[in-house]
DNA sequence: CTCACTTCGGTTGTGCACAACTCAATTGCG
DNA sequence: CGCAATTGAGTTGTGCACAACCGAAGTGAG
């Protein structure tokens, strides 16, 4: 039996560790690429949709400007994506992969899957935290 | 029907976002007392243990050194705990809330279960998502 | 057309996370 | 005992998150 902590009954606690802990599994394989999970996760949606602005990129990822404009900067110093400015609207960013940027995708294909099976869940345990996971996020609007 | 982000099927965004959004939820009301969400953790053990190591609150809190001790120094800036060096063993710092500090205990009591209601989920899938989240931070060593 | 309003991306400042490192205190092996 | 190895906390550097703000670009009511 392990000591007390006093964070228990806080699913708040759970949620934050368990994230960092996902995400200190993922983060092996992607720092063999150069890449840290949030860069990660923008490029899933990039690959998937080929081209996307800032504020469709920041939606998809709940991710704002702030936190985004950095980070897609670096993403472009390594030569992974491109960015440009819209002609038609200029306050828009377009963002593509790089030729380097869509070989990556190949190279990550299978991370999800071979980290999910690490968890050792049921594929029934997996659409459960799916569907509550879902109702925690909306919740919060 | 929301449109596809490619980020689907992936365990690691769910818990990513979902841990954000329930941080997000805590924000008001600690906003109000001055104290980011991790402090609140800290403050949990410490009120809980009423005496720690910082070794032993990171092991609480899944943090390290490098984490902690400066969020520990701006704990103690404001007043709200105690540093002091161990007699017995120098290397060791002992973490103590202040008077100040004891106080803010009442004022966040009954936090967890007002943000918790906000969730709207049954008792059974609280206990359902703590057995998940307790696997996936296990499966994470 | 004009001007207030909104939208989009970016910047600044603060506070985590975490790796890599330092250094002093302690421990334990020979 | 002597000294190498370990341990505990702290520092440094990088990269998120997020609030607050900025300025340029677009929008729309009058």
């Amino acid at each position: 039996m392990q000591e007390s902590t006093g964070l228990e009954q806080m699913i708040c606690f759970e949620l934050y560790a368990a994230s960092r802990a996902m995400t200190s599994l993922y983060r092996p394989a992607l720092d063999a690429l150069g890449l840290t999970y949030p860069q990660y996760a923008a490029l899933r949606v990039i690959w998937h949709r080929g081209r996307v602005t800032v504020r469709d990129l920041g939606a998809a990822l709940q991710l704002d400007s702030g936190t985004l404009s950095p980070l897609l900067k670096r993403l472009e110093n390594q030569g992974i994506i491109h960015r440009t400015r819209g002609t038609d609207d200029e306050r828009v960013v377009w963002i593509t992969p790089t030729d380097k940027g869509s070989e990556l995708q190949h190279q990550v294909a299978d991370l999800p899957q071979r980290l999910a099976c690490a968890l050792d869940l049921s594929a029934e345990d997996f659409a459960t935290l799916h569907t509550l996971l879902s109702r925690i996020r909306g919740a919060a609007h």
